[in-house]
DNA sequence: CCCCAGGTCGTCA
DNA sequence: TGACGACATGGG
């Protein structure tokens, strides 16, 4: 519940740059979630009891190699296991950070991962994700996309060129687009919970699974507009977590 | 032993 | 385009 605290105390170790600055960036603290919570929360009733329900919550600006790789991991798994590959990954193949006498590790550079090969990300209990991150990391790393290219590209070029990495699909685009540092809040990623979440309050149709994605990003795009990523996020969390 | 998990990929109408 | 099964792994 960010929204309530007026005082934040961070206390870091060695940082390149100014912790304050670094610490605003990430949790998107420039942006005012009050005024856009107002806007939407006029779209309708639901909308806005998801929001007060949503309170604090911020859209994080992740770095956007760590959220492709993350998010190529999270297809059909569960997220225990993505924390533990993500985990026993950094530790493999990340730089060890000492801080109050205990050790992290950063999440690998797609250079830091050029010598692993499939069997190895296999035996980090990657599945058959294995390939995907090994034909992603040597994409980016052969400059064949050149993921800092994205921030100069509409939200629809960019989605384009994500959707040409191994393992990237459509959602697994939207979330890159949404939770990494492009920022982009003009998409709408959805799964299981949000297409059950537009159904239960809008489509209303017998057969949840049969409500095509087309259908729901239309009414997405209609109701909520510019910050329809936003709205997602409020609905998920809310149908997730809540009632 | 079955089912599922923050989908994608390849294949076949 | 749209539908459908396969794909590793671990927990319930």
């Amino acid at each position: 519940m960010l929204g309530k605290i007026s005082k934040l105390y961070i206390s870091s170790g060695l940082v390149e740059g100014n912790i304050k600055d670094i610490v605003y960036d990430y949790f998107d603290l420039h942006r005012d979630y009050k005024i856009i919570g107002q806007e939407l929360a006029k779209v309708d009733k639901h909308l806005k009891k998801s929001i007060e329900y949503g309170k604090g919550i911020r859209i994080l600006n992740q770095d956007l190699w760590e959220t492709i790789i993350s998010f190529i991991i999270s297809a059909n798994n569960n997220i225990p296991r993505i924390k533990g590959i993500i985990e026993r990954l950094s530790k493999k193949y990340g730089r060890p950070l000492e801080f109050e006498n205990k050790v992290y590790y950063t999440f690998p550079t797609c250079e830091e991962l050029k010598n692993a090969t499939v069997e190895d990300f296999r035996s980090l209990g990657l599945g058959f994700r294995d390939k995907r991150l090994y034909e992603t990391t040597h994409m980016v790393l052969s400059n064949q996309i050149d993921i800092n290219e994205l921030y100069n590209l509409t939200t629809n070029e960019a989605r384009e060129q994500l959707l040409k990495l191994s393992g990237v699909g459509p959602k697994v685009a939207d979330c890159i687009l949404l939770f990494s540092n492009l920022k982009r809040f003009d998409v709408f990623p959805i799964d299981v919970w949000v297409r059950r979440v537009m159904n239960d309050l809008y489509i209303h149709d017998e057969e949840e699974e049969k409500v095509s994605k087309k259908q729901i990003e239309k009414l997405a795009k209609e109701k909520f507009g510019e910050y329809e990523g936003l709205a997602q996020q409020y609905l998920f969390y809310w149908r997730r977590n809540g009632a």
